[in-house]
DNA sequence: ATTTGATAGTTTTGTTAAAAAAGTCAGGAC
DNA sequence: GTCCTGACTTTTTTAACAAAACTATCAAAT
């Protein structure tokens, strides 16, 4: 019992390797199930006895990207040496995980609204753990004296954390509004992070 | 021909300010041609004899409002005994800019994409507005020896202006992807914003 | 120079049919 | 009983097209 549910594990696994290469490949609306099955050599209903439903495979990729991506986040938990520190390595940490899957994620610009629910809860625990990590190296700070003490490091998270999503291209004229930045600029955007990043925790000192 | 000069803009500004309304109320493209007119009483192609179309004429009225938003701060331009009080400015007179013609700019979120090219430029104005009166009130500090020298003044202003933008609402669990806040929400994300100035104000010290 | 009614041209909206994809199921193999 | 499939049903997407709504134009009137 113990070995067939090994057996089913590694399949699934496997389906997920698939699905993840092809919805970083194509996007979500332009993978097929049967493109995926056909990948793994088996039958699209063999999916579904797998997984319940496509939006349900994609959100088991993300959870898994993204528990690679928590598990980044806990093993740092605590070990700064100084607040710049910290918020270097989320930020950096942060930017090698979109730049690594990018276009795994045209789904949200695509759909743009009418998600499915559950994707929020995944974004939600990232942002928990990021919220996490940060505000835990400013509390570390305040204790050791050498920041002032603040009345709340979790909203300061926050602020800061909404400011480095606000960091876009095109300086002097803004042409085109998009919501989610090219990929060619992902370094430039990253570069004027790191820019904000002094000044804030400068700003907290 | 003056006088009939005259005439012709007391007729634009009337046109103007009926059309500032019905956008304001209704939004761009619940406001048909034919209302306009007839909240003036006249007829539908007078319109178009004063303006060339309707994408012009709601341009002509979100010029007339940046002008003014443009003429608040060049009023204070120079004005400010101290760093906080300038951004402290441009915060303020941005929110209540935006609660004042909230749904005039429904525009932007209902087109999205493909909005006519000549919106940026207007857009453009205002951020360079914005970003050479906060500019100049760096570079103040700087030649009066009260902050540190900085580089490049504009490229602060420009992450700064940029992380203003990106402090949205909903703390702990995001919920829907909006990328325009609702009206309700716009003095939480005002107070935040005024938070974000403390910081980034103090970091640049 | 201003104004309008009539009308031409274009975009939006609604309908429908065909194609494609998602999702189901009875039954076969091991 | 677990794993798997081909055939099938249901839902969604796409394309085509007609009707309605709206933008835009223009000859003629004041």
């Amino acid at each position: 019992m113990n070995a067939t549910n090994d057996q089913q594990d590694i399949k699934r696994e496997k389906i997920l390797e698939a699905s993840h290469q092809r919805f970083l490949h194509y996007g979500y609306s332009k993978t097929t199930m049967n493109e995926i099955a056909g990948d793994l050599s088996m039958s699209k209903a063999l999916l579904y006895y797998y997984f319940p439903d496509k939006s349900e495979l994609y959100m088991a990729v993300m959870r898994k990207l993204a528990s690679d991506y928590l598990k980044q986040l806990e093993d740092k938990f605590g070990h700064f040496t100084n607040l710049r520190e910290a918020f270097l390595f989320q930020v950096n940490t942060h930017h090698d995980f979109i730049v690594n899957n990018y276009n795994f994620f045209d789904f949200f610009r695509l759909n743009e609204q009418n998600l499915p629910d559950t994707i929020w809860e995944t974004v939600g625990h990232i942002r928990n753990a990021e919220i996490k990590l940060l505000a835990n190296a400013i509390q570390s700070e305040v204790d050791k004296g050498s920041i002032q003490a603040v009345t709340n490091p979790v909203e300061i998270v926050e602020v800061f954390l909404d400011a480095l999503h606000g960091i876009k291209v095109g300086g002097s004229v803004p042409h085109k509004k998009l919501n989610f930045p090219h990929k060619e600029h992902l370094d430039e955007i990253h570069n004027k992070r790191l820019l904000l990043i002094d000044i804030f925790v400068k700003g907290l000192k």
